[in-house]
DNA sequence: TAGATTCCTTTAAACGTTTGAATCGGGGCC
DNA sequence: GGCCCCGATTCAAACGTTTAAAGGAATCTA
């Protein structure tokens, strides 16, 4: 590798300073174009690297801002990212990306990681049992926070994420409607809001159309494709026989699916299930599952333009913002067939 | 937002110069035991955050490493993150991830802003038709490039990739072992080291066995589950009636089993289907996929370990290193039953 | 008791930018 | 001819660390 290029290494090579080169290459007004031309010229032709570093000492805009959720694997956060990125990349920012896996530890590693770095600011998915005083830690130190999915007690920094209670209620009225009466809930837990919010939203639903609740129609704890498999097992065997499931999410109702065909059974024939977030997977399921679209993109658009709204000042964005779910409507569930198996 | 805290303000709290603090925060042998216990103290006290921009200024380590992949939603490279994840957290590095989704620009503007930040290096899975100047521009500038999953030409950097003809040989191998003589290959495609491999070994398999290698056999193009399910249609009119696919990997070979059972047909019974890769959900596919291990968690790890290697002076890693791929027996392929529909 | 040794701390110069203030050489105005 | 203004450029300090070298005080050595 060559002698390191920088500013003085241009100023040398054109006579001239450090100071005319800095303005030109940032396009200032300052300095007269045909000067500007030349100095630009020479930057590219000794293959001139601009140093972040050097730039964000002096000015404390490192153009970097944070993310960090629970699992990036995860399609439903992925998604979200996704529409982060296509979001952040047109206003020129780089950002980092970490997993938590709910461990708090992790999560305030890559907050403290972040703030030595100087970011902008952090769009996160909090671990479950975050405390206030680590999002406050980023507040602290002049860093703007964007929550997303999930809320933390006691912060008020702009949150975004859908309806859940309503997403929920919207799924277990569709079974309802079909006829179903012993429906299972599969997945979740009661740690986070979202867990409770959605667990809420299925037992008010069941209570107002008059069905008994039955705690044993709950089997929580799933969240993933693989722990869904495996429930199927302890759905198949409940002495209730539910004959339709809600699941937690789309990852988890496709695992049981195939538990369910696994087991011999007819996934949307013989049992009905719903999913929840409409991954793009899910309207290629087999049988295509009927799901709740959980506004992945539009919460993924929203908490990055509130991020950028706060860095350039404005702030009105604080608070709760929550995204309508919607109900899609495929040949997971069917009418209950009185005369089915079970 | 109080005044922020730096080392001087530390220094000045206790009546001590910059350089001692500094020294005592990274626990140097030269500072006295009591004073850097006082000192770590108020550094707490005062809730110090240490400046990395400051510091890498003066060292030129930055502790940041790039990973850009095509796409970061796509499991097969998100179980290689994971394992690259926790190879660098072991060793305190940030990361900072990127999709190119084999732009070769937005790879370019990465290797740039990384750059910018003084990167420590780069792992990446380059682009579709990165030159080797793009690959330079990072070795040229100091900082060390490791490649995965994919190669450069007249690049001679780490290569980290399965054994892709070895590994659809063993695939094609199978199936004919099973009596399948018109087998198709689904997917991938002709612009990358890996495409062409992958289909030479299918195409070596098949003419040793003896079988023809009929053009008409093949759809290239499809590499995600959604492009996998459609191709099931032109799969399926095929007037060659091939009774058993080799797909570009499971996510192809998923969809394309979705794709069968939405004709009518039994993924597994009237048609065999072989993934590639072994992702986790290969498993608890209906039915569980065939499949070949391409060894994703060996990659990460291996790209990891090259790098940080790299990074502390050793290189004997140089050039290319075949993961040798395994095969794995499920349910989506059974014996050519000759009285079957086709 | 002078010099050497040891242990701890400070000095001061770097790292590569940015930026408010200062400089400079003309030109126009009265 | 003195004054002001103009556009273009430079000066110099600052951002918050690190680190080689120097400094200083106490203890040891002979």
């Amino acid at each position: 590798m060559a002698q390191k290029v920088k500013l003085s290494t241009i100023a040398e090579a054109l006579g001239l300073s450090t100071a005319t080169v800095s303005l030109a290459l940032r396009d200032s007004p300052l300095v007269a174009d045909v000067t500007r031309d030349r100095i630009k010229e020479k930057a590219v032709e000794l293959g001139y690297i601009y140093n972040r570093r050097a730039a964000s000492l002096r000015t404390s805009r490192s153009g970097i801002i944070g993310v960090v959720v629970h699992d990036i694997m995860n399609p439903f956060y992925a998604e979200i990212l996704k529409a982060i990125e296509t979001e952040l990349d047109r206003s020129r920012q780089t950002f980092i990306l970490s997993n938590h896996y709910d461990s708090v530890e992790k999560q305030r590693n890559f907050i403290e990681t972040l703030l030595q770095l100087g970011g902008d600011g952090v769009i996160m998915s909090p671990a479950i049992g975050t405390p206030a005083s680590d999002i406050r830690l980023a507040l602290d130190n002049g860093m703007p926070a964007i929550l997303i999915a999930r809320s933390v007690p006691e912060i008020d920094v702009p949150t975004f994420r859908g309806d859940d209670a309503y997403g929920t209620a919207l799924a277990t009225n569709h079974l309802i409607s079909l006829g179903h009466t012993r429906i299972a809930m599969i997945g979740g837990t009661d740690h986070t809001s979202t867990g409770r919010d959605r667990y809420a939203g299925y037992a008010n639903a069941m209570k107002k159309a008059g069905l008994e609740l039955d705690p044993a129609l709950r089997i929580p704890g799933p969240r993933t494709k693989q722990s869904g498999f495996e429930a199927a097992v302890n759905f198949l065997a409940n002495p209730l026989k539910p004959t339709a499931a809600v699941c937690w999410n789309d990852l988890v109702a496709i695992g049981l699916m195939n538990g369910i065909a696994r087991a011999g059974l007819v996934p949307g024939k013989d049992i009905s299930v719903t999913g929840y977030d409409d991954l793009e997977e899910a309207a290629i399921a087999t049988p295509a599952l009927t799901t709740v679209w959980n506004g992945q993109s539009e919460v993924g658009r929203f908490a990055a333009r509130a991020l950028l709204d706060k860095l350039n000042g404005s702030s009105e964005a604080d608070g709760l913002h929550l995204i309508k779910p919607e109900m899609r409507i495929r040949q997971s569930t069917t009418p209950l067939n009185p005369g089915a198996g079970r």
